[in-house]
DNA sequence: ACAAACCCTCAAGCTGACTTGAGGGTCAAG
DNA sequence: CTTGACCCTCAAGTCAGCTTGAGGGTTTGT
């Protein structure tokens, strides 16, 4: 057989044909077989390099990242210094997020409980509790993109 | 004096002027004084207000909740059923998020040890930890947002 | 032979949080 | 009274990661 249409390997995966479509478009997915139609033929491989994709695209990588790590691994190559390295830098942003979110965790969880008691909670709880926190350099939301200029104004 | 021009305010809080005047615009800020010839005119609490804007946002909250606890701040009030019960599903959503980087973080720091200490790593090994990881409902990027509806295909 | 259910490409739209550009007014210093 | 550094509005562009639509070919079943 010619392998599986990509209406399977969605189905297979959870996600969509365009979807898949667009990680070939971006290159994070090679391009496939195509039967004489030019209709796309997958492998079992895809599918799993797409299950792949879900689970790291959940860790926090990006689609950009991912790229990289699959390029290697279908070398067959061990990570070469620069995963090495992304991975490092990962770790470490891990880190702090874990640490900033504990801090804010605890600092939630005491002005609810307060909130939830009491009915006469300190006088703008909420904004305490978040003014009270740290400046971070990054935001919490990114893993490990460049960080975004952000110009102080000189006059 | 009538109060700082909007490059003051961008200078004191590190933010750009058509980004105060874009939060303004969505409605996170209100709509300051103006002068007679047209020019906004702010006080310090704006430039309290945006800080504690720059924080919670590196906390992981989105404009339109930051919005809804600032107005909260300004009427002096404290938390409603509604906003407590935000706080709440925050808090649940960050405990999660702790969780799984926690495990992300264990995996990812085992992996990188391996690779930092033999020179022989198991074959493809940041597939591996990335591939053994679990499934998540969503991605850890996300800190509260309405499910991505991400529509399973049926036939 | 025809319809349903696939497949194709290319282009445009969406969300959130901004940035950038065009076109034009204001204010303080020299 | 002009110059330069501000200020204004409104529209459009940016980025990531997709989704949606238009317009058209293919395959499978009856």
């Amino acid at each position: 057989m010619l392998g599986l249409l990509i209406g399977d390997v969605a189905e297979r995966t959870g996600l969509t044909a365009p979807t898949i479509r667009y990680y070939e478009s971006i290159g994070v997915l090679p391009r496939p077989f195509r039967s004489t139609t030019g209709y796309r033929r997958y492998s079992e491989t895809t599918v799993e390099e797409l299950r792949f994709i879900k689970k790291a695209q959940a860790l926090g990588f990006s689609l950009d990242e991912i790229g990289e790590i699959l390029k290697l691994s279908r070398a067959g190559r061990t990570p070469c210094s620069h995963v090495l390295d992304l991975a490092h830098r990962h770790l470490r942003a891990v880190d702090d997020r874990i640490q900033q979110l504990t801090r804010f965790r605890d600092q939630l969880a005491t002005e609810i409980a307060k909130w939830d008691g009491q009915r006469q909670p300190t006088r703008q709880g909420l904004c305490q509790i978040i003014a009270g926190a740290e400046e971070h350099a990054s935001p919490i939301i990114q893993l490990d993109l460049a960080p975004r200029k952000r110009a102080s104004r000189r006059r």
